[in-house]
DNA sequence: CTGTTGAAATTTTTT
DNA sequence: ATTTCAACAG
């Protein structure tokens, strides 16, 4: 009965999900409650009771969080083995895991001819989707119209709400982007090209990799095939899935037999992508005969963070059915830290990291968060003039950089000749070529079915006439590559090196980041998946793609909130806790957006284990200009009014010239300088 | 047609 | 500060 010992570990709440049968199980799961370890173990129970892992799917958020359960899930069946149970572990079997776009991509190579596909399809990033719609914008002649037309990146999400969300144009541009009720005609006839152009291509984005995935299943021979391939499907985070993905997991399970989902309403923070709470509020009522299991015993904070975590929800207007209780009772009570502005802030979280480092908190088990991806630029100046080493997530990507996405482009284009942003974008790196001729260059190539022989009938101008035959011929060498992907990226180096220099004007960092690339690339199994990988999984720098850190490598995470999704560290600083931040400026024209920001705040506290920190900055810079020098005052925001304050002790930051205490920050005995403010503004207001 | 220059507008979160 | 747009020279 060693399976049973290995189920003793958790509490009878989890205990009973791990153990559920057949019939679909919803799992509410506040932050911190052992959601992983519950969904580890229940995947371990399911393939100790005979189900075949190959048949378990295992949808997450992230390509990270999927490899981990998988991970542990292996590590649980090897304790339970060591004791001598005999388990059944077919090598030959894996589980599958990953992210919904992870997975459609895998059968979508495997069965998309089935609907239509060409299974060497190319995926579109979100960056090349707007490029393309910005294309099929000026092509269409929307790009100059008098009143200006939407910018490329408004038109991707409006049509990308469209489809995931499963809603009219017109129902989609009401309640979101109601400034461009005036251009729903012009819009349907952009969205109209862009799904002609992308087919053309043999090219698919995000969301038609969902769409297909649900067309695969909605198949009436093919369908039935896909949907026996899974006897179990779990799916995490089931909060911030869209309506497209619940049809999907609706397909997979029509009548609920094997599902389990988990999540937690009050961590719903990817509407903006189109993901709706109606999914796992409507759960029960899709699955009539649904058990519903409910964690809340908390094991990563005190109880002192709790209290204030639980504070700030207990503002939303929507209800959560959830009281999270944890049974460490004792520690730091949160600081609520005033400090006088970002550089201040920035010297307060670097002096209580190190002194937190002192204690014995290594850097890499605390953490800062913050809204927006600059949010945090100050502070890397500090932490990179003070020599203390962090990583960043979220925000701008490796490989979004420009010389990277250059260096793929030529991959890519080697891969799927029809694609023709990727063309695009390779041959205007060239000199003397424009949109113009690019076009037609793309054009000639299509007619020769993607036979860069072609080219040759092409006169270049002067400016190009030597690299011309070099572009051609290494495109031809990758088209029928038999290289290792070294090599290949090797020789796409060699290639484009003069060119970023001709257009880059400090090249040598990027010249490195290739190298890296180069490095790296043996990683990836071939071609196709390198290209999948990295469009649906971007590795956040090099160091990202360097592989797991070293063991002895310690950083300091830096992170935006909705990157530190399910992760949690001992110590966390939540820094620009000023409204405009926090809650946005650019998410407070409805209800419920401003409700999305508070779970967001919400996850953002309940990410500390044992102390937590929450910094305002009374003055801050509005826009980044250094001439524009129009700072204001703040206010604090309005997620931690009086009432919620009270579970927070209030703290100034002196500053290191404070001769009273030499950097140490002190307890607001008197006034805190947010209050003399304050009655200052009582004033007026 | 391309490539450069200067002026004007814009500024979240991400598979 | 960065990105996008329009105008002009080669």
């Amino acid at each position: 009965m060693s399976l049973a010992r290995v189920l003793a570990d958790l509490n009878p709440q989890q205990r009973k999900a791990v153990q559920h049968g057949e019939e679909p199980l919803l799992i509410v799961a506040g932050a911190g409650t052992g959601k992983t370890a519950t969904l580890v173990h229940r995947v371990a129970w399911l393939i100790a009771n005979g189900v075949p892992p190959g048949h378990i799917l295992l949808l997450t958020f992230t390509r990270r969080a999927a490899a981990e359960m998988v991970r542990r899930a292996g590590a649980v069946l090897r304790r339970v083995a060591d004791k001598g149970e005999s388990v059944p572990m077919p090598g030959s079997s894996r589980v599958w895991g990953g992210t919904f776009h992870a997975i459609a991509t895998r059968l979508l190579r495997r069965y998309g001819k089935a609907v239509g596909l060409n299974p060497r399809f190319t995926i579109h990033d979100r960056s090349d989707s707007e490029d393309l719609m910005n294309v099929l914008r000026s092509e269409l002649g929307l790009a100059k119209t008098k009143i200006r037309f939407p910018q490329k990146a408004t038109c991707m999400d409006i049509y990308s709400r469209c489809v995931n969300g499963r809603e009219k144009l017109e129902d989609v541009v009401c309640a979101h982007f109601s400034w461009c009720k005036g251009r729903v005609d012009e819009l349907k006839e952009l969205f109209d090209a862009y799904v002609a152009r992308k087919e053309a291509q043999n090219a698919l984005d995000y969301d038609d990799l969902l769409v297909f995935w649900h067309a695969l299943l909605t198949h009436p021979q093919v369908g039935p095939k896909v949907r026996s391939l899974f006897h179990c499907v779990l799916v995490d985070e089931y909060q911030d899935t869209n309506a497209l993905q619940a049809e999907i997991i609706y397909a997979l399970c029509p009548d609920g037999r094997g599902l389990t989902v988990v999540g937690d309403d009050a961590q719903s923070i990817y509407s903006f992508r189109g993901a709706t709470v109606r999914n796992i509020l409507d759960f029960p009522k899709h699955y009539p005969n649904t058990t519903v299991a409910t964690l809340e015993q908390n094991y990563r904070s005190t109880q002192p963070i709790l209290r204030a975590a639980n504070a700030v929800i207990g503002l939303a207007s929507q209800r959560y059915i959830k009281h999270l209780w944890s049974e460490h009772q004792t520690g730091q009570v949160p600081r609520l830290v005033t400090c006088e502005d970002e550089d201040d802030q920035a010297q307060f979280v670097a002096n209580q990291v190190l002194e937190h480092r002192e204690e014995g908190i290594l850097l890499r088990r605390q953490a800062v968060l913050f809204r927006t991806a600059h949010h945090s630029m100050v502070l890397e100046a500090e932490l990179a003039q003070r020599n203390i080493p962090f990583h960043k997530y979220g925000g701008l990507k490796f490989v979004e950089t420009a010389h990277v996405k250059d260096l793929l482009a030529v991959l890519r284009l080697a891969e799927n000749p029809r694609d023709e942003v990727a063309g695009t974008r390779l041959l205007l790196l060239l000199p003397g070529i424009g949109p113009v001729r690019a076009r037609q260059l793309l054009r000639l190539l299509a007619e020769a079915g993607g036979d860069f022989q072609a080219w040759y009938q092409w006169r270049p101008p002067e400016a190009c006439e030597s690299l011309w035959p070099k572009l051609i011929q290494l495109l031809q060498g990758l088209a029928t590559a038999r290289q290792e992907l070294p090599a290949q990226v090797h020789q796409v180096r060699l290639f484009y090196t003069p060119l970023l220099e001709l257009h880059y004007d400090n090249p040598s960092p990027r010249a490195r980041d290739l190298e890296q690339l180069e490095e790296i690339a043996a990683r990836y199994g071939d071609r196709p998946s390198m290209l999948a990988e990295i469009a649906l999984d971007p590795p956040s720098s090099t160091q990202d793609l360097a592989g797991p850190p070293q063991r002895d490598d310690d950083y300091l995470v830096l992170s935006t909130i909705h990157s530190a999704k399910g992760l949690e560290w001992d110590v966390v600083y939540v820094i620009h806790a000023a409204d405009g931040c926090i809650p946005s400026d650019m998410a407070t024209e409805s209800p419920d957006q401003i409700e999305e920001e508070l779970r967001l705040f919400y996850v953002a506290l309940t990410r500390a284990k044992s102390c937590l920190y929450v910094c305002h900055p009374l003055r801050f810079f509005r826009g980044s200009s250094k001439f524009t020098d129009a700072h204001g005052l703040s206010q604090l925001t309005r997620f931690l009014p009086k009432g919620v304050q009270a579970e927070f002790r209030r703290v100034t930051w002196a500053g290191p010239d404070d001769d009273l205490q030499g950097g140490e920050y002190r307890e607001a005995m008197a006034l805190s300088s947010q209050r003399v403010r304050d009655q200052i503004r009582s004033r007026w207001s």
